[in-house]
DNA sequence: GCTAAACTGGATGAAAGCATCCGATTATTA
DNA sequence: TAATAATCGGATGCTTTCATCCAGTTTAGC
């Protein structure tokens, strides 16, 4: 998919971007379920990546499967009470430094300057994420719509 | 190196924490030149990556590299005049979210809900690089000294 | 029961990141 | 000029991530 090239992607992965994308799609069209070819069309994600994206959110327990004839993927949880930090974590946690990554026996939990102000910024990020819905994200007031490629609701 | 095992680093590169590693230590030495060898040694990387970072950092601009006999590696600016910001982006630009991930035509410049709030964080993220320097780094009065196993300064 | 629809999961492959090795080059010193 | 110390950069390999394929299983509907 020439869609989703992105040039050395520092701090997200393009899972943890794939699996946001499924996930707003289905709080979108909550609580009814869609197949994992309509998360992957509407999401411009490659079909059979997104098939193992999905399967790891239910694994985590993001999302809940049906098997068979009008069966897919839906959200086991409202959209009011998903996080993005959730999903998040379903895929990839992010990873606070919790001690020394030097092994520094001395630092012990007391971080040195240099990791304590990358942790910082971890935690920033995290907080963010842990502060928003999905419900809020497809809320908001913006012109251009998650997904949709134009303005206004998809029907 | 069995010090820097770390599952699944959302967010910050091996490469990035080692690149910082060795300004740091570099900043704290400022303005003596050290040996690949004695960077590697002192922010504990394998040796012979350690090299290839520092080359990188070299071509980016932030080090300066002298060969042969008395030479090594040196900041090229003071530490007070190198932000984290600087390093990071030498070894692996922040990914800033510019336009529509999906290719939407119809997002152009104006990102949707969930894009925006992931960039917004990686503004948060960024903008705490850029307003760090490295002497801010070393100054800051923390019993655990950065790439030091014992309280107070190296030697 | 049969068939079509849909997820499951293992095997496989391509690309990027992480890491190592080594010969070539440059510079200092004696 | 010779010896030594040090970076340079190409080749290589391993591991993880990203991605694809396909045979197997479950379910709905007829």
């Amino acid at each position: 998919m020439d869609v989703n090239i992105q040039l050395r992607p520092l701090m997200l992965s393009q899972t943890v971007e794939y699996a946001l994308r499924a996930v707003v799609y289905l709080a979108d069209q909550s609580p009814t379920a869609r197949t994992t070819g309509q998360i992957a069309a509407a999401t411009k994600v490659p079909p059979a990546y997104m098939s193992k994206v999905l399967q790891g959110l239910c694994h985590a327990g993001i999302l809940r499967s049906q098997r068979g004839m009008g069966g897919g993927m839906s959200l086991v949880h409202l959209p009011e009470e998903l996080t993005i930090l959730d999903v998040v974590n379903a895929v990839e946690p992010i990873g606070r430094i919790e001690s020394c990554p030097l092994g520094l026996k001395a630092h012990g939990v007391q971080l040195c300057a240099l990791h304590r102000r990358l942790d910082n910024a971890l935690a920033t990020v995290e907080e963010a994420f842990r502060s928003t819905t999905l419900a809020e994200v497809l809320a908001d007031p913006n012109p251009s719509v998650p997904l949709c490629d134009l303005p206004g609701r998809a029907k």
